[in-house]
DNA sequence: TTAGAATATTCCAAATTTAGAATATTCCGT
DNA sequence: ACGGAATATTCTAAATTTGGAATATTCTAA
């Protein structure tokens, strides 16, 4: 993967929001629209974008279409989008959009378990309980 | 100064090598140019487009504008130079870049001392001995 | 004040990015 | 096979980015 192309990901807040999210673990386009409050032409759009310059993949389960961080992840990516989650105030939305991201997904368990495995927790989730 | 503005500066080789330039220490336009080999108008334009997003600085010295990155620097910007340069491979250029620059230095102070000071060595410069 | 050096700007065209509306595709359940 | 859900694509238009050629600006030195 060009690290140039891990730049011109970074460089919009919505696919910033988006890598950010992914970086938690997979999830499936209607969850990151329902997060990031946008259409859902301009976030697969998007991820469309992304999946063309290899920073993100994609793979399909039932009518859902599964988005996820390439593994191993690249140490580029990774590093920049801890730093940015840590600095408070840089971009305000990535940890609200971790914590509805959560909310999402345990709802989404307890109405029904019949959601793609992929969509909820796995072992990349950096929260032991969450789901 | 936005982190989407540095993301953007980054996502472009010849930006990023101007950058890679800059944190070794102030450069004027005509240095930037032969060390890059590129044409005069495009790196003029690369350097307006990083100094309208607040990236990049300029003064005036004589018939010279001097480029810099503002000070303090960017602890983002920093961060990526620092790794990408350390990465041998990623950018081939960046090494030799900062070469280039270095001979240019010195043979510039060796034929005239009447260079603008600004881009002789100063004390950002990591080499102590490099003019 | 004039010539020349260093740099910026304007004019123009191509390429890329961005987005909405409408439509198409893919898959599931029935 | 059919309808609906999730997602992608096409069409179209605007905005941004990119770069060359020609020209303009700004400053210095004589």
């Amino acid at each position: 993967m060009e690290f140039t192309h891990i730049f011109k990901c970074l460089s919009d807040v919505q696919r910033l929001r988006i890598l950010n999210l992914l970086s938690a673990g997979p999830l499936c386009v209607c969850h990151i629209q329902e997060i990031l409050g946008e259409g859902q032409v301009k976030v697969s759009k998007q991820l469309r974008y992304m999946k063309e310059l290899g920073v993100v993949e994609a793979t399909r389960e039932a009518n859902w279409m599964i988005y996820s961080l390439p593994d191993p992840r690249d140490p580029l990516l990774e590093t920049n989008l801890k730093y940015l989650l840590a600095q408070a105030g840089v971009e305000p939305d990535l940890l609200s959009d971790l914590a509805k991201r959560e909310s999402l997904l345990l709802q989404a368990q307890k109405r029904d378990g019949g959601l793609p495995v992929a969509i909820t927790c796995d072992e990349s989730c950096p929260d032991e309980d969450c789901c």
